[in-house]
DNA sequence: GTCTAAAATCTCATTATAAGGGATTTTTGA
DNA sequence: TCAAAAATCCCTTATAATGAGATTTTAGAC
């Protein structure tokens, strides 16, 4: 979508940055956005002061400190990374697997953390990584418990890409597979993301009811029995319960000390 | 600084977002920036958009995925990063100690990956950690090795701090000091940043003649023997010379080939 | 140290657009 | 379903962004 005013406009240089090319030139940055010279330079002075972007001599402009700050600052006081580093960590321990810990923006869902005990990773998704929306158990196991509202636009919005891996051929199927998603507690995916590779994922909740993110493993299909796959499924589950529960009350514990702040401030 | 027009006034938003405070309520953020309900809401709804803010219902706003995503890039692809890493993790192999990759922003260094061995680090500075500019064996193994026009004003701002820790009483003294740790070729600090703490750190260049990171080695004052500071210093200032080394390698091949590509592009 | 080409910034008239008070709509949780 | 809170809209005023061209600064060569 186009930028339709200077906020937009300066934020937009921010998106040119992208894994195939990370180093651009203000000549570059003009022609990809049709910026004059001046404003361009403008805009790059602003965004350069506020640690965004940082220029080396000779090679153009790069994203700057302030983004490897601000990631620290999520890091560090993210509850859902911090409480949820050990299960992955136990997760990977118990199956030659990667674990995830993904998080849920209403537009996107990123991995947050994981961790692997395979020697070779079969996929390879670490902090960061952003994943695809319409496929795979992680994916499901988050919208399958979106409320109604929430959910049918996205399905609507995705149609095509959910009857392709087999969810359903009209909205109302495809709303019964969630629905039947969200009565096991879990989701589960066969080689929809990476081929040979079969995940498992349950959803996390915060206080609230609507999930926030999502904890999977992701297995090769060649090392999955019946059995394996049962105890996986209920490894999974039980490791998303713990984790909202952990969550909520971690929440509920702020919420009462805010509440207590804001009425002792009021009432002296 | 006040921000001067509206790019800043958005990006200002940004900077509110600190240790201390990760989640704002717009009406929070009216009281400290002293922007108008429209405005605000203007504000946000456009960060918000480029993925740099989220919200969360009954929580306010966070820094938004855009962040984790960008530095996912960097890291990817931070050469620095990328052939540090093993560097970092032999000394911390070798020494019971904690090592350090720190990238120099102009105005800023940074932590951009770390290493430890020792099962209770004393201090601790994982990466998107700022570090103090003026204080430790890291900043000072860059400072010594910038040209004097960039150097001299930063001698001047900091003058009181350098002072303090000892380099010099005026900015000749100061001067000098920088000189001879250029000369040596290493930095090193005692309980500057970390009480009980002793760092070595060396410069890394990439093609160019100015320092553009550091490498660095923290220890427990109490590991150290005259012996083993040679031999630390050693392999600090070897590391150093090594990365510099693959750096400028790394950088000249890309050169090169952007020249052929150019060259090629512009005469058929 | 001096010079030169390239990069970044400045000037200023023109024009578009951001700001904000107050009203309104949309969300969210009971 | 409904009420309070949150977010957005409307619209006039005043302010600030734009860009062509000139100028200054910087970086690298000599």
């Amino acid at each position: 979508m186009a930028a339709s005013n200077s906020l937009e406009r300066v934020l937009s240089v921010l998106q040119v940055f992208s894994e195939d090319r990370l180093e651009w030139t203000p000549e570059e940055m003009m022609a990809e956005l049709g910026y004059s010279r001046p404003t361009l330079y403008r805009y790059l002075k602003t965004l350069k002061d506020a640690g965004l972007l940082t220029s080396t001599p000779n090679a153009g402009f790069t994203l700057g400190p302030k983004i490897v700050e601000m990631d620290y600052l999520l890091r560090k006081s993210d509850a859902l990374a911090l409480n949820g580093q050990p299960c992955i960590e136990e997760l990977a321990g118990r199956y030659p697997c990667t674990a995830l810990l993904v998080r849920w923006y209403g537009k996107k869902i990123l991995c947050v953390a994981s961790e692997c005990s395979t020697p070779d990773p079969l996929s390879s998704y670490p902090r960061g990584r952003p994943m695809p929306l319409a496929r795979g158990a992680i994916s499901r196991s988050i919208m399958a418990f979106l409320p109604r509202r929430q959910l049918l636009p996205m399905v609507e919005a995705n149609l095509d890409e959910l009857k392709a891996v087999g969810l359903g051929d009209t909205v109302d199927e495809i709303l019964d597979s969630y629905r039947r998603i969200r009565k096991a507690g879990f989701a589960t995916a066969r080689g929809e993301v990476t081929p040979g590779v079969t995940g498992f994922a349950a959803p996390i909740f915060d206080a609230g009811k609507s999930p926030i993110a999502s904890i999977c493993l992701t297995i090769a299909s060649a090392e999955l029995t019946p059995d394996r796959e049962l105890e996986i499924s209920r490894d999974i589950a039980r490791a998303g319960a713990q984790l909202s529960n952990e969550l909520s009350d971690r929440r509920n514990a702020l919420d009462d000390d805010e509440n207590h702040t804001i009425r002792d401030g009021k009432r002296p």
